[in-house]
DNA sequence: ATCGCGGAGTGACCAAAGTCACTGCGATGC
DNA sequence: GCATCGCAGTGACTTTGGTCACTCCGCGAT
């Protein structure tokens, strides 16, 4: 663990899925869990594998990503430090429907489906909790499926870009400006296409006057514009 | 109700989802919950309606689907009698993110929130079954995602008669024979496209022998022939 | 400096998906 | 019997998605 970096009971403390728990359970359930880091692009677990247990990002992102037979990647979730990683499994015994991996320096804790199964008979409260969570993951595999079944590159690509913003754009007197810190292959597999498909639309949305494009950074000129567009496409 | 339909107290009783209450719990759990009769196409809940409960099928079938603004519809889960319906937004208070409506003349149970919560806090085994209902939900629509991802009409409509094959096909000297219930319509909608895609897609899949098509009688003449395109289209 | 490499842009092409408009069929109702 | 209606089939067409094969650029390592 690098210096400074927080206790496994320290974060476990601020983990909203353990917030119902108390001191000592707390340092009882620390004990049990390991604290794990990977290096960028590092696998924690691939799908078909049997389920071991729930991971929490402590640092850095994990991936959440199906892979097809020909080597397209569709992402199912990014999750940041706080989230936890892969709960579903723990409950229905069977395998991973996906896989995981570190986008970049990550350390998660790991808790094991017989610790994790103990604590929620004994707070029902964490069992209630967890429901919550897959609950908000279910709604954006829901938001994913009504994405890709309904609506074109185009669409979704527009809608990334909104979402990216408002997320983390920064204003300027010329538009929004978002600095893309993934490469277009990453934004495809993110959105469900090909790399190329990102690279044409993106030019097309520019010569629309709708963004700037200058290397990874995109400005968008005319979000209005942008918004209304998504709702045009009928 | 209908003559000699069980009654609520036998319903829950034979629920996965409450195996674990005993016989006053159930008792006063049927109490509490009304019985609702549906006529086919009657909607249940729609998309975006603020969450009061969750739905027990007793009899018949509900099907869960998201619409688009063009009036395509795309089915996330067909559920009969025992499965459980709406469960998620229970827990995390939201909208639901789909409509639900039965398929045909359907009885369901509806169970407050409030009864759910407090059932799940003093019986966590009841919130640790729920949580394997919502991951096997959860499995399922990464699965639709994988295939709206990856895979194209034919080879979605492929999967689906194989697996319908595989639920209710009948066996017979020329292969298996399968009868629609379902519109080609409906069927577009389970499998994420149109209409005319899946009478063009049954009509080649017949030109090349696969299949036989008599009205909504489709008999799969080589099964083996079917599989090996799924695995070939890469 | 230059070699190699990964990311990005693009033209040419092809296949799949979707749209539109129409026909035909078979139930159902009057 | 005839009109109506919903479902199914299909031809013609457009748009979108995806593939292939390159080129170009920038950057880091040698």
């Amino acid at each position: 663990m690098a210096q400074g970096a927080p206790s496994p009971r320290q974060i476990l403390k601020t983990t909203p899925l353990f917030a119902a728990l108390d001191e000592a359970e707390l340092a009882s359930l620390a004990d049990r869990c390991g604290i794990h880091s990977y290096s960028a692009g590092e696998v924690l677990f691939s799908e078909g594998e049997r389920c071991k247990g729930l991971y929490i990002v402590v640092s850095g992102r994990v991936r959440i990503f199906k892979t097809s037979l020909n080597g397209r990647e569709q992402v199912l979730a990014l999750e940041g430090p706080g989230a936890s990683v892969a709960e579903l499994p723990v409950f229905d015994g069977g395998d991973y429907p996906a896989s995981g991996a570190a986008v970049e320096k990550t350390e998660a804790l790991f808790v094991s489906r017989a610790d994790l199964r103990a604590i929620c008979l004994e707070k029902p409260e964490v069992a209630l909790k967890m429901l919550q969570v897959v609950g908000a993951r279910l709604r954006r595999l829901v938001g994913i499926i009504e994405e890709l079944s309904f609506t074109t590159v185009r669409h979704r690509l527009i809608s990334w870009l909104i979402r990216e913003g408002k997320a983390k754009g920064q204003k300027s007197d010329r538009g929004i400006v978002i600095s893309l810190d993934a490469s277009h292959q990453e934004l495809a597999a993110q959105i469900g296409t090909v790399r190329e498909l990102v690279s044409r639309n993106l030019a097309r949305l520019q010569a629309q006057g709708f963004l700037e494009v200058n290397g990874r950074e995109i400005t968008i000129l005319d979000s209005d514009g942008l918004e209304a567009d998504l709702s045009s496409m009928v």
